[in-house]
DNA sequence: ATCATATATATCGCACGCGATTAAATCGTG
DNA sequence: CACGATTTAATCGCGTGCGATATATATGAT
């Protein structure tokens, strides 16, 4: 954000890290459209997938833990994944409030045909990858201050 | 994202800059919720706002250039600021097909009120100034790398 | 002037993201 | 064991983002 001085908004958007990391963000999910366009995902959905790629059967609240996301959005999303016949959702039989999300064979299947879009991505950043670490880190770093922040606030 | 490896899902979402600018935008819009709600703006809404506040007479297409969105979401966005009161929407009529986005006093009031807002948000960041600034322009420059190799693509 | 083309905005449908609420299962304390 | 409190997902409504399309205005070649 700008600095705290007697005129905030004189130079418009660009002073603000916040829309720094929207615009960011809508760029990111510009690039991988034609890549997960290929793999018939939307750009959430190909997220919640990298986490289940890495981990197998986890419950909603997990996933949401990963994604920062809560059941609210995870749920619908999570639907459309099983009707697209990437996952699997059952009630956990030892404790039925959860919901256990597995891979089915053809969700295992689609990691392989993931495979090179890291690189694809990786080239379309024009950064080294050392670079693009150490921006990673930063970035995560913000995000861990901003949401202690926002957990201090009375709810 | 992470290493173009053989496996390169196996450490999750972590390794991927795209999920940790992603989450960084869902943190931001948590941060700001509390600041907004108090304006009575969404998180979008407010970055129009600061742009109008910057420059106002804006169109609806020099509006998107600058935040990077297209007539199908701005269009109701702004309906919903003309609602609110803040701001007046009338064709141009030099060019008819152009809008033209005025704010009204009650849009100019406001500014006064967000006034204090990027403080709030330098707080909640915990960061100085001068490094956020240069966070900002590193996020900046990896935005418009991405668009230029999104424009690369056919059409 | 005419008509095809280009430009600017609006409309529609769908997939998120999230506040608010609900429903069901489990836990904790008596 | 009973029963209120807690936990986990799901549901609903609304506001974005965006692909596809529509509409209206302006431009340009003849």
């Amino acid at each position: 954000m700008p600095a705290a001085r007697p005129e905030p908004f004189a130079n418009g958007l660009n002073p603000f890290i916040c829309f720094a990391v929207y615009s960011a963000n809508l760029a990111f999910s510009r690039v991988y459209k034609p890549f997960l366009d290929a793999l018939g995902l939307t750009y959430p959905q190909y997220l919640a997938l990298v986490s289940l790629w890495a981990e197998d059967d986890q419950t909603v609240g997990q996933l949401g833990e990963k994604l920062f996301l809560e059941s609210n959005t995870l749920t619908p999303l999570l639907k459309r994944l099983e009707a697209l016949g990437h996952i699997e959702r059952n009630r956990d039989p030892a404790d039925e409030r959860q919901v256990r999300v597995r891979l089915t064979a053809k969700g295992k299947a689609l990691r392989e045909q993931a495979r090179c879009v890291p690189e694809g991505i990786l080239e379309a950043s024009g950064m080294k990858l050392d670079a693009l670490h150490e921006l990673s880190s930063q970035i995560t770093a913000l995000r861990e201050r901003l949401l202690a922040a926002d957990a201090k606030k009375p709810r």
